[in-house]
DNA sequence: GATGATATAGAAAGAACGTTCTATATGGAG
DNA sequence: CTCCATATAGAACGTTCTTTCTATATCATC
């Protein structure tokens, strides 16, 4: 029995993404990966040219998987416009209790890389881009104008104290904090 | 010319901490520990047992030193309590806008770090508790109740954002919510 | 001045790393 | 049915990693 190219292609990306976000990327090896895969050596060289090139597509995937999933499970939440933004931090919250949490994989990698220059930070920076594009058209929607930027500050600080403190707790904590701010307006 | 037990401590330190600040613990090998410190291998072994046990000196130290250089820096910025509260801030813009600025060694740790029982993520844990502590006694001080945890997740969410965006403006936004926060009290 | 503790320099061991190569097998397209 | 692309298994290469060992030198102390 041999696997497809889209099957061994998926294989690695889950196993990459899975222990990327677990182990960070300098710590987690080819071997690892093409053991959690189950897929021969040559064909990660063949997909992907190299390691870097795999991780770089594999957080690629996690980017627009995860915003696809946020911006779902916010709009599919609250159907008014007050709602939604808290709706913002409930999602949160259940990402936060997932066992597997380990806070948000683009931070992490742009914690482990120095050069700014690098696809995976570019691409880091890209993905906060969209997130914070979101949270900006939440607000729009429920016509709440100049909170945005204080929306995804509290989103980023709550996703790192999660993750430090290991416990889903500042999801709620933003939240409050989000209520007090669309009550004064 | 021989060096001292302090000066080889000090000089391993040194390096460690700029080093594992920025290439991460994964990415920082003990060669080039050794060569910036400019100490002979066996003096690490010698003085700090591994690798880890360095690394755990260093991050200790920083988080010592670090929360020092915070404190006095926003204590002594503004006399009176609710200036003090913004000087949080301030003292941020000052630290994002340093050339090497790259996040919180410490969150960037944990990031690296799957095991929750890890020493350093213990020490990151205790390090945030920290920090936390002195938010809340900040804001005590100008008789803000209810304000800390706030602050401290816009702390957090500046410190990742200002990372991530290569840019110190999370400051000045953090900064902006903070008043708005307790001007509504 | 002798002694002991510790720094230094460098070799070396042993494992893990990313990558390449070879050889074989298998499935789909012409 | 044949052929070509690609998956598989595993050896092999050179590098880098952490750690240990050996040998020499230097400083402080008795």
């Amino acid at each position: 029995m041999r696997a497809t190219t889209e099957e061994v292609r998926d294989r690695l990306l889950d196993a990459t993404e899975r222990l990327v976000y677990r182990d960070g990327i300098h710590g987690t090896g080819v071997d690892t990966i093409l053991a959690e895969a189950s897929v021969a050596r040559m064909s990660l060289y063949n997909q992907f040219g190299n390691k870097d090139g795999l991780v770089l597509a594999a957080l690629d995937r996690r980017d627009r998987r995860w915003m696809a999933w946020y911006e779902a499970r916010v709009n599919g939440a609250a159907p008014n416009g007050a709602g939604r933004v808290l709706a913002l931090f409930d999602a949160l919250d259940d990402w936060f209790r997932q066992p597997d949490f380990h806070g948000c994989a683009f931070i992490n990698a742009v914690g482990e890389l120095s050069d700014p220059q690098h696809e995976v930070r570019q691409l880091a920076a890209r993905h906060k881009q969209a997130l914070a594009r979101f949270v900006a058209d939440t607000c729009a929607a429920a016509g709440l104008v100049g909170l945005d930027r204080a929306l995804f500050l509290l989103i980023e600080g709550a996703i790192v104290a999660a993750m430090v403190e290991g416990r889903p707790d500042p999801a709620a904590d933003a939240r409050a904090v989000a209520t007090r701010l669309v009550a004064v307006g």
